[in-house]
RNA sequence: GCCCGGGUGGCGGAAUUGGUAGACGCGUUGGUCUCAAACACCAAUGAUAGCAAUAUCGUGCCGGUUCGAUCCCGGCCCCGGGUACCA
């Protein structure tokens, strides 16, 4: 007889639901903790292994926080919307209403087993109505405010018209394009569509028409953060570059707050640092350069304006807007057919070949702003639209790719900063003395950046700018599966539904395809307009629109009048703990940032930053068998064995493989193909091989919960998911370990019972040994969560179940704290033994373990004693002994004599209670 | 190419960042219990030499700082992630 822990598991799982021990309310008598998992999006395949390893983690923190005091809020909901769904309807004609709802309760099943202290009263579902209401009306606030950008926050676009209307814009400091450039009287003769489009400029969701990477095989344009390498991320689908009218998200407005907010982040320096490098941040300057041929004058962005006198020719992005006026006729052919050869290009043709220099010349000079020097200018694909002002200063001798781009087109290079070698590659980097540039002749680089952005002011040819790489992002998806935009269109121009009509439903529609005009799905929708008849908006929003804000959501999941109520956001202010993967870092870290800091200018949320502290599980790779058939047979060679045949190596189903060994007839079951199969042994087993790959259907080594769970129990898996490694490092999955903590979880249920199983738990005083046990086990596993470190935490509780265990110790006052300090990590066996032990309360309402440092600390320290660095023996002193006592004790103990060799000690090292180091 | 991580037994990892390298677990070997198996328990387990006590070597490689380096510094190699002409 044994622990039964499927009885007992099922018992506590059903008393959780029932009691509703893990809802949460507001309490202004605790402090608050809020712990926060990235909601999954519920695929087909359901939960495999790797996917709860962080909620495991953060429910351990949770339960943790909860024991301490704190009044924990621990939701968990669903990225509902997305593309498999949909791809699954267009195959099948399913409506992916009907197969998200199946995933979900599939998802919820699997994590209830698992034992999750999740408050299940407040989920959200993204495509719920109720919940997209908020996103739509976020959208909504979007497009009716702008960036100021002198408060640095985002204000009502009314305030902005009136200052229009009233100054022309001389009191506002709207971010964006262009800058306001008329009186108030010009203002107010204009009509609504010349106002509508000026503000279009400053709305911070605001539709317009660029270059967007277009995915035809999806059917839909995608954000930069969901292209990799000229590819789709999901699905590995192709991605091209189209002109299309989009939402856009104002993004670049926030870059420098986006920046800045990531110093008072608790978040990995890795994360912080991909963020910061795609905000990517330049400081440099704008300069002007006159092209007398179409008197007007081209403007450039460059971090390098001390190089100025470097500069020996201008390009310009193919796309640039002025290559047209300014190209010579005698150039119009050719220029014409670089701009048609850089249009027809992909992304991916252009980054696969970025060492292939192209380029054309316009014939059109510009003018050097100090040298009055003549500088050709060309167009080349090297220089991105997108960017800066889409034109260059080239300054070959300190720039590699004008560097290449003057080598190839034979142009003048001159060296303006002293350092490097100009005839055999670009000197690039920012230090050395300026050479051949007048008034800057002689400094540092530091300060002829400084001296030439006076110069450029002084001049009035340009002025100092911070640049950053970032874009604003798209936001329109030409998809079905999506929430729709409360947006319709009234002669043309795009007019937000009121309010009080949100939400606007997704429709149904016949096929969840493009019209045949090549429009997206909703455009099939009947009546898909406003009572009045005006057209709603056809595209969707992106993914991540509805996870920016969820976890305000949770705050307050059924308010109807709004997002989150005034009391839910001061009291749980913002998530203190988020757990999830780092893949997010460019995506939803970003959006969600930002989303917040717009709805905290609003006064909706209560914090600049939405996730105090961040913590990135490590992705769970795979672990894949392999048998090894021999060449055109049915016959199957060991893995010992296979060179001497000639064998080729299959995926086989690690479920029907043990310890590396096959279970050869469940493999003969495993496909009809391998039914007659046999097998050549080595020691009368069949040994598989072994390689660590992605976790995936394909290569068979997938691993579910539920079969786990089933064999060795919840706690197990949620003890073997931590001992595994640390939380934030990628691991390999192998099962094979498992074993070990099963055995651990059942030695802990006998330090409670006798060998017949029965419960066995006496009053007796504790000795000091196991007082010492039970304490330094506490402070240990303490120490342990506090710093996410939950492998060793594991192994502090092995350690103390073995130390245990040998003083067949079974008193009630070491075994009830030490219930309470599992507890967090295995709750299903804590419970049923708190239980046992004669409480009836869950233990989850149990306060914290303390542990006593007298108690811990010894009487004695054995010190090692080592000779030059190299330990030699050990000697137990008394722990109150000075330096000096420690070294006498050590010179005068009876092992010294040999490795003294009758000589004198150099020198005697004593770290107290440490070490000691003897140096001859 | 550039920017971050990281290389420790047969395997996952520990050593809470300068103080006994290899905790804990898996695996392996030998043993106890059993008619047998399962379970459980005990012992050994970095490498090399030796019957042994013990000795030498050992944290990717080469060098340095230090009484002492897995940890700090310099150079190199390999693996993982991010990024991709961002002026």
């Amino acid at each position: 007889m044994e622990y039964n822990f499927r009885e007992v598991e099922k018992k506590w799982q059903e008393y959780w639901k029932e009691q509703k021990t893990y809802k949460t309310e507001i309490d202004h008598n605790k402090p608050k903790y809020y712990v926060l998992d990235m909601f999954p999006y519920p695929s087909g395949a359901g939960l495999h292994v790797g996917h709860p390893l962080g909620y495991i983690a953060s429910d351990i923190f949770s339960r943790y926080k909860c024991h301490q005091g704190f009044n924990v809020l621990h939701p968990m909901g669903y990225d509902a919307y997305g593309l498999p769904a949909e791809q699954y309807a267009i195959q099948t004609g399913q409506h992916p209403a009907v197969t998200t709802e199946r995933n979900i309760a599939r998802y919820r099943e699997q994590l209830d087993r698992i034992g999750f202290s999740y408050d299940w009263d407040r989920e959200v579902r993204t495509c719920d109505p109720k919940y997209y209401h908020w996103t739509q009306w976020t959208f909504i606030q979007l497009f009716n405010h702008y960036y100021d950008q002198k408060h640095s926050a985002a204000r009502p676009i009314v305030e902005l018209v009136h200052d229009f209307e009233t100054t022309g814009g001389f009191n506002t400091h709207p971010f964006g394009e262009p800058k306001p450039n008329f009186t108030a009287s010009d203002w107010q003769q204009m009509d609504q569509a010349q106002k509508n489009q000026i503000l279009m400029g400053y709305r911070l969701a605001y539709l317009a028409d660029t270059f967007v990477n277009w995915c035809p095989a999806l059917g839909t344009v995608l954000a930069n953060d969901e292209v990799k390498e000229g590819f789709s991320v999901r699905g590995g689908h192709p991605v091209e570059r189209k002109k299309m009218q989009q939402w856009f998200l104002r993004i670049t407005a926030y870059a420098q707050r986006l920046l800045d907010g990531l110093e008072t982040l608790d978040w990995s320096d890795s994360l912080k640092e991909i963020q910061r490098n795609w905000i990517g941040r330049s400081e440099g300057a704008t300069i002007f350069f006159q092209l007398p041929a179409i008197n007007n004058a081209i403007e450039v962005f460059t971090t390098r304006p001390d190089t100025i006198f470097g500069a020996t020719f201008m390009v310009l992005a193919p796309e640039h807007e002025w290559v047209k006026d300014l190209t010579t006729p005698q150039y119009r052919d050719a220029v014409e057919e670089y701009v048609a050869f850089a249009s027809r290009r992909s992304d991916r043709e252009r980054m696969t070949e970025v060492k292939a220099i192209s380029g054309q010349f316009t014939g059109a000079f510009a003018i050097h702003p100090f040298s009055g020097k003549k500088l050709p200018v060309y167009i080349s694909e090297y220089v991105l639209a997108g960017y800066g002002s889409g034109a260059i200063m080239a300054v070959p001798a300190h720039d590699s790719r004008d560097y290449a781009f003057a080598k190839h087109f034979g142009l003048e290079i001159i060296e303006v900063v002293a350092g490097g070698n100009i005839y055999e590659a670009s000197y690039d980097a920012k230090e050395g003395i300026l050479v051949n540039s007048d008034f800057l002749n002689g400094m540092q680089v530091q300060d002829a950046i400084a001296e030439a952005v006076r110069r450029i002011e002084e001049k009035g040819i340009g002025t100092g700018r911070i640049n950053f790489r970032l874009r604003d992002a798209i936001f329109s998806r030409q998809r079905y599966w999506g929430e729709p935009f409360p947006v319709y269109y009234r002669d043309g121009h795009p007019e937000m539904l009121p309010e009080e009509s949100l939400p606007l439903p997704l429709p149904q529609i016949d096929k969840y395809l493009p019209t045949e005009t090549g429009e997206p799905p909703l455009a099939r929708a009947k009546n898909w307009h406003t009572p009045e008849g005006w057209n709603y908006e056809v595209n969707t929003m992106p993914g991540f629109a509805g996870s920016s804000a969820y976890y305000l959501r949770y705050m307050d999941p059924h308010n109807t009048q709004q997002l989150v109520s005034k009391e839910a956001v001061e009291y749980w202010q913002s998530v203190d703990l988020y757990v999830g993967g780092a893949e997010h870092a460019t995506g939803h870290l970003i959006y969600a940032r930002f989303w917040n800091k717009f709805l905290f200018d609003l006064g909706v949320a209560a914090t600049q930053e939405p996730f105090k502290k961040l913590i990135n599980q490590g992705m769970i790779q795979g672990r894949s068998n392999f048998v090894y058939r021999i060449k055109g047979t049915n016959t199957f060679v060991s893995h010992g064995l296979r060179q001497q045949f000639d064998a080729i190596p299959l995926h086989v189903d690690v479920n029907i493989v043990h310890q590396d060994i096959l279970d050869q007839e469940a493999f003969k079951k495993w496909n009809p193909e391998y039914k007659d199969a046999e097998f050549i042994l080595e020691n009368g087993k069949y040994l598989c091989g072994w390689e660590i790959e992605k976790m995936s259907k394909s290569f068979h080594n997938v691993q579910n919960p539920d079969d786990l769970i089933e064999r060795y129990g919840a706690d197990t898996l949620r003890l073997y998911e931590m001992f595994l490694g640390p939380i934030e490092q990628a691991k390999p999955w192998d099962t094979n370990g498992i074993e070990g903590v099963f055995r651990f979880i059942r030695k802990f249920w006998r330090l409670y019972h006798n060998k017949n199983n029965q419960w066995d738990v006496n009053d007796t005083e504790p000795s000091l040994a196991e007082l010492k046990i039970l304490h330094k086990t506490i402070k240990k596993v303490s120490d342990d969560i506090e710093r996410f470190s939950f492998n060793t935490a594991v192994s502090s509780f092995m350690i103390c179940v073995n130390e245990l265990g040998e003083l067949n110790c079974n008193k009630r006052a070491i075994l009830e704290p030490l219930a309470v300090l599992i507890s967090p990590f295995a709750p299903h066996l804590a419970e049923e033994l708190w239980w046992q032990l004669g409480h009836n309360q869950s233990i989850t309402k149990a306060k914290y373990v303390q542990w006593d440092e007298n108690l811990i600390t010894d009487d004695t320290v054995v010190y090692p004693v080592s000779f030059n660095g190299k330990t030699r023996f050990k000697v137990e002193l008394p722990a109150g002994y000075s330096a000096i006592e420690v070294e006498q004790a050590v010179l005068d103990a009876p092992e010294a004599v040999k490795w003294l060799e009758g000589k004198t000690p150099k020198k005697v090292i004593v770290v107290l209670g440490k070490i000691v180091n003897v140096v001859i």
